[in-house]
RNA sequence: GGUCCCGUGGUGAAGUUGGAGUUCACGCCGGCCUGUCAAGCCGGAGGUCGCGGGUUCGAGUCCCGUCGGGACCGCCA
């Protein structure tokens, strides 16, 4: 299957059973060990491994020359066996070696010794980088994931449909990149977030079932696990409730975690309050434990000034940190609570005997003590974390120190999913109008049972969305969608959206849905982040073929560029000089 | 927009209190070598210490700026 008219085997196959076969073998030279005039071994290498040639010194290859070689497979001496290489019981003697094409010696060894060099190096010479095996094991369990999501989403009805590249720019959500129309100077189109309305406009159209692995472009700040590109799994059903949702997309990412050889076992599902109380975040990691205890009412009646009053009081137990973590470490840690919003973070070392060291002990009495120790279960040498505030900013906080304290690198089992459901419909007011904002996006339906709530407590309306969470990454989420038009004109009323503005804004979206919508909700997740946790990176660039810096440019193209004014002038585009 | 870290032959690192571009490993070039597989041995070449300015008798080292790379915050409905 891997034969072509050049070569018959490919350098990761042979084994014993080859022996006494005439062979052609392509690929770039590895490594060479010269021996005297007569003698010489390369390794020849394609993207299945390495097989070893033993050739006539007087052959002149050097490293990553392009070689086509023939030559008989045969048993390796006894005592030369290599038990490290899969191809190590034999080598290919008797070679022909024909060069294809000459190499300058590489900017960096193509092997894991790569894995030390600077990243920008990598990326400038990226073609190279990509003969590794870290770089080929990583695209190639891409394309199975990709793979494995496209038969689980055909098996199950779901049919593809690709949606344009050039959209109508919208005001709303993440910056987009525009671009220039020759045809109209001075209109524009943007690249899509995502296909969000091009997909619930489909089902209006009555495709039922739409998916897409699409590619999704979002001009914000680049990160670990953002590139400006990205691909999505892009669903929307129509006649379904979210349970129903969680199953067709569970399955394709159920699918893609055995496609890369795991075995993922369930999606559990938590509610986001409780995974707020539980984890502090709204993606929780749940591989590791520290969870947020509850502790108000501990301190209902205590002396304390910093916990007296306080409308939430949680801990966590970073349990045997106590030695971990000096008064420098702790400053530190109190300094990053305060940065997300914390008045302050007490902590507490349990000593041998079971009492705390601690700044603030003394305000602690015996029986808060014992409370605390029996909520937290501390032990001598545990480190103990607590917090008073607003419930989310005690939760938001603490949740953060428990991640900084106690999370696992990636690459660490166990794989753990879960669906975060019942969203909270709006977070928070903005201060600006005194309208609740929305949590998702505004056409997300609010959850059956707290829609009469809507007008006199919205804040405590909780909606159809979802999120899909591995390993403290959000993978991806998700709603079910509003289609009647009188539920969506509340949900504008409620966030000061008149109707002139509706229309404006959303009437080429919302139009439609006057012809017929059907009852429909969908999701998508980030196939960059999946890939790149099966792979056990840490970051997704690792897992894209050619990404972009955190400053955007592509280092081995250098994009972007400046254009010619040419191009500029016949789309009627005038770029302003440098800010001073 | 912000905070922090990094930048020394092709690659990775070390470089002390500011005292000659010094050192180590890999790679590269040449030589030796018939069983290596991180081959070995001998020899050699290769640097505007990212760039600019300042302090100093003297800067890889200290200060300011700038460029490039990274982590994070903001941002990502």
């Amino acid at each position: 299957m891997s034969s072509t008219t050049m070569r018959s085997h490919q350098c990761g196959e042979l084994r014993a059973e080859h022996i006494g076969q005439q062979v052609t073998l392509t690929g770039w030279v590895a490594t060479r060990r010269e021996h005297g005039e007569k003698l010489a071994f390369v390794d020849l290498r394609d993207h299945t491994g390495v097989t070893q040639c033993v050739v006539d010194n007087t052959v002149d290859v050097r490293a990553e020359w392009v070689l086509r070689v023939t030559g008989v497979v045969a048993a390796r001496p006894a005592e030369s066996v290599n038990d490290r290489l899969p191809t190590g019981a034999v080598e290919l003697q008797d070679c022909a070696v024909e060069v294809l094409n000459v190499a300058e010696p590489p900017p960096f060894p193509v092997s894991e010794r790569a894995d030390q060099v600077a990243e920008n190096t990598r990326l400038q010479h990226r073609y190279i980088d990509i003969r590794r095996e870290r770089m080929q094991r990583n695209l190639r369990l891409r394309a199975s994931v990709n793979s494995a999501i496209r038969r689980a989403m055909e098996e199950q009805g779901f049919v593809e449909v690709e949606t344009p590249m050039l959209v109508p720019s919208t005001p709303e959500g993440a910056r987009e990149f525009i671009v220039p129309s020759r045809q109209q100077p001075g209109s524009f189109y943007a690249l899509p977030q995502s296909p969000q309305l091009f997909k619930q406009l489909l089902m209006v159209a009555g495709i039922d079932r739409y998916y897409q692995i699409a590619r999704c472009l979002r001009d914000e700040d680049l990160r670990a696990d953002r590139q400006y590109e990205f691909m999505q799994l892009d669903a929307e059903m129509s006649f379904v409730t979210q349970d129903d949702v969680h199953t067709a997309i569970g399955a394709a990412v159920l699918a893609a975690a055995r496609a890369a050889g795991q075995d993922p076992g369930e999606i559990v599902k938590i509610t986001w309050q409780e995974a707020m109380n539980r984890f502090g975040v709204d993606k929780p990691d749940m591989r590791f434990g520290s969870e947020l205890v509850e502790l108000t009412d501990v301190f209902a009646a205590t002396e304390f000034k910093a916990f007296a009053g306080a409308p939430s009081i949680k801990g966590i137990n970073a349990v045997g940190q106590a030695d971990q973590y000096g008064r420098n470490k702790l400053d530190q840690m109190t300094d990053r609570a305060k940065q997300m919003g914390a008045k302050g973070l007490v902590w507490l070392r349990v000593a041998g005997d079971g009492t705390f060291e601690s700044p603030v002990a003394k305000f602690i009495s015996d029986d808060e003590r014992a409370q605390l120790t029996a909520r937290l279960a501390a032990e001598p040498g545990d480190l103990l974390l607590i917090v008073a505030d607003q419930w989310a900013t005690t939760c938001e906080v603490l949740g953060q120190l428990r991640n900084d304290i106690a999370r696992p690198p990636v690459h660490e089992g166990p794989y753990r999913y879960l669906w975060v459901i019942d969203f909270p419909m709006f977070v928070g007011v903005d201060e600006a109008t005194g309208r609740p904002k929305p949590g998702h996006h505004p056409f997300t339906q609010p959850h059956p049972d707290d829609v009469h709530l809507l007008e006199t407590d919205p804040m405590n309306v909780r909606s159809q969305a979802y999120d899909l969470v591995l390993n403290g990454w959000e993978l991806g989420s998700g709603s079910i969608r509003i289609h009647q038009p009188e539920l969506q004109a509340r949900i504008f009323a409620l966030l000061g959206i008149g109707e002139e503005e509706a229309q404006r804004k959303f009437g080429f979206f919302l139009n439609p849905f006057k012809f017929g919508a059907p009852p429909h909700g969908g999701f998508a997740f980030g196939i960059d982040r999946l890939v790149a946790i099966l792979a056990g990176e840490e970051n997704i660039r690792e897992v894209i073929a050619f990404p972009k810096t955190q400053s955007g440019a592509d280092l081995m193209t250098n994009a972007p560029t400046p254009v010619a004014a040419k191009q500029l002038d016949e789309l009627g585009i005038r770029v302003l000089p440098p800010k001073a």
